[in-house]
DNA sequence: CGGTTAATCAACCGATAGGTTGAGAGTACC
DNA sequence: GGTACTCTCAACCTATCGGTTGATTAACCG
């Protein structure tokens, strides 16, 4: 990530299995620092640089309630996800669903 | 990328915003190598590297022809994507209104 | 054959990612 | 106040990323 584009941290931050995993567990609802690092055989201050780096990219959202940080998914990033692969819905939409006629009709679409 | 988790690839193929440039590109038509590296201000061989990246996170395909290679984008794993990411589409339906019809604009805007 | 063009391979380099351990800050509870 | 618990900060280490330059492979052309 070279530039501070916003859209390449939320790809970045995606791409990590682990970070994936936070937010699928924080789809169903909030959570605290520990409750989010207990299935993972990592440190808790490793899970606490992957929120680092989620927080950064606007994919959640840390409030501090006593001692503990309640993490809460933020959706706003998906949707710019969901837009940007939007452009390419077309590509594997219309038509061609197999590799034979994909290069015929792309040739053809190009004339 | 620690694991050779296939999605992770994609995600982080997709981070870089050069990549994202040559798929957008690609999305147009197929294109050779030096027609995709010549809008970019870096040496080819960075442009090969990005190539590479790409291929092995299945985007795209090159086939080659005589002295040239022939790239062309390949959509299955931006389909992949799309459906990740739909799993967390509730998230801002439900919760975010005002944001309700984007998508819907979105695609009115594509076509 | 020799020269030119297209693209990759290979080695290297600085920066960053993802992990570790150790220490520190903030809050609650007795 | 002392102790326990939750979480972050800081330093460090290794591997990978994105870029460079230089050499190499492969095809065409005169």
């Amino acid at each position: 990530m070279t530039t501070a584009d916003p859209i390449s941290g939320v790809f970045a931050a995606l791409a990590d299995p682990t970070r994936r995993a936070i937010l699928a567990r924080l789809a169903s609802g909030e959570a605290t620092v520990n409750e989010l690092a207990e299935p993972f055989p990592i440190s808790l201050q490793a899970i606490s640089k992957h929120l680092n780096v989620l927080e950064r990219a606007g994919l959640i959202a840390r409030t501090r309630e006593a001692q503990w940080r309640r993490c809460r998914i933020e959706p706003a990033p998906l949707r710019d996800i969901a837009g940007w692969v939007e452009q390419y819905r077309r590509l594997w939409e219309e038509r061609y669903d197999t590799l034979g006629g994909y290069l015929d009709d792309l040739q053809k679409e190009q004339s």
